[in-house]
DNA sequence: CGGGCCGATTAACCTATGTTGTAGCCCCTT
DNA sequence: AAGGGGCTACAACATAGGTTAATCGGCCCG
């Protein structure tokens, strides 16, 4: 692992990038999250930055390169619960754990950031809207899982592979990793296996199959995606689990005031539903 | 719907249950818990909590009673999420965005508590270690879901099934919703199927091997578990990933502070990573 | 008492996907 | 240049699980 400065400044981080597409942050939110990302460790490929059943570990914030978290039965079969891209989270939720029930491993070479999970308790005393900022990423994810689930519960080979290749162009689209339908996808076909729930051989004749009818095209690890409206159309993707939009103005009016100490006595009740 | 008053005391309600079983609360934090369950809401089964697209929902605390969450396809293919039992959160995430991604139904008559998401807004500034708490209690969900995706993907039907059971025994038995190894299951096969992405025959079919090889018994909607370690084994069950263990003393003493003011400086930094 | 509906159950048959095995390619190392 | 490892590719065969359809029992309701 190697030690670097922080090259960029915060408002081009991808974690920056992503919150604010969510709430808009103040100075000193904006300051802090910098103060979180100062620390920058860069690790190569097929490193483990968690392990599952490890008791502790640093929170990482993703700031460029590609890992895949995955969970592992006994006999060595293997599920990709997700991809982690830049802006994401690794370790976050552990840190609330006693130990961690999956591990997160590299795919290309990354940086990352990392705090200590102390920090979160920091956060979430002090920086109350950046930690429901946190919670807002951490509930986009597990939307995602369940959209997976989704996926391997009901949906076809063919719907699966198409849906994921969709969700992938979306999400790096967000952080300025795709254009033109076109990304790198730093994958070998074992890993697309693993998280599609299939087998090797079945991953490479679906592909086959999207690249026969021309909806795709691969050159080594660059996939290009000719026609997305009907490659998604074949996955039944429908970003509303994404949650692209921004955060509803009636939660943003809920967060706008400033922090408080709890007294004892209990905030105005006025808004309480209809009675 | 039917309104009721909140019959028990707050040390008492499910919710309270799981969060102490996580983090010791403070008496305001307990007051404030409890005003959030003071609207108490009956509904009758079959009764959609959320639904799938909605904009705008009040914020559900499952009380009593069973529901999933499930998703659907635009053709009617359908995957259970997860079973919401008591002390569950219901559209807490929800609340975050802009619409909801899936839907809840009731499966029995329920008791839930209803309170207007403005308030998490209140929480995150007012009651940090409560707000974390329930961060807690959402990462916690979104292992669970995580780990039934690595059953979709890598377990088989027998496999699946087992561990399903195994999971719902250990998560009523927190809630003392089951006993001796039985508890009621109030759930046809389809649900079931949903639940698995399995079909509806098959389960059928997975269920008379487990019960013809004694590992589990059926009367109406009572599920006994005759043998729990050797069910676990089928099932390659491994409790991990419920995160029953109470929080880590690393992060309680995070969060032990009184809840201050952010002021711009950033709280003491000495506890860095070794440089 | 006679539908009629819902859910459980089972049989017979079918297919999507898994398994095994072989080959070729690329790229590294020596 | 030879060898080896990792990955893609694809053919041949095997099977877990899906589909269709029929039966049965319980329960509600007129």
């Amino acid at each position: 692992m190697t030690r670097a400065p922080a090259s960029r400044a915060i408002e081009h981080t991808p974690l920056w990038l992503k919150l604010s597409s969510y709430l808009v942050l103040s100075d000193e939110e904006k300051s802090y999250l910098s103060d979180l990302e100062r620390t920058i460790v860069r690790e190569p490929p097929r490193t483990d930055l968690l392990q599952q059943g490890e008791r502790y570990r640093d929170v990482r914030i993703m700031r460029d390169g590609w890992a895949i978290r995955h969970k592992a039965l006994p006999d060595g079969r293997r599920q990709v619960v997700n991809f982690v891209l830049p802006g994401d989270l690794i370790g976050m939720y552990c840190t609330l754990f006693e130990s961690a029930d999956h591990s997160v491993t590299t795919l290309t070479a990354v940086e990352v950031a990392s705090f200590p999970p102390e920090r979160i308790g920091e956060l979430f005393r002090s920086f109350p809207r950046l930690a429901a900022a946190l919670a807002w990423s951490g509930a986009r994810e597990e939307a995602i899982v369940a959209e997976r689930l989704l996926s391997l519960g009901r949906r076809t080979a063919l719907e699966r592979t198409a849906h994921l290749i969709v969700e992938l162009l979306r999400r790096l689209s967000i952080v300025n990793m795709a254009a033109d339908g076109h990304f790198v996808l730093p994958v070998t076909q074992e890993i697309l296996a693993d998280a599609l729930g299939l087998s090797i051989v079945h991953i490479n004749r679906t592909l086959r199959r999207l690249r026969d009818s021309g909806l795709i095209e691969l050159n080594g690890q660059r996939i290009t995606v000719n026609d997305v409206r009907q490659l998604a159309s074949v996955g039944q993707f429908d970003e509303l689990y994404l949650h692209l939009i921004r955060a509803p103005r009636r939660l943003e009016r809920a967060f706008s005031g400033a922090p408080q100490h709890h007294n004892g006595t209990r905030p105005d009740g006025e808004d309480r539903p209809k009675a």
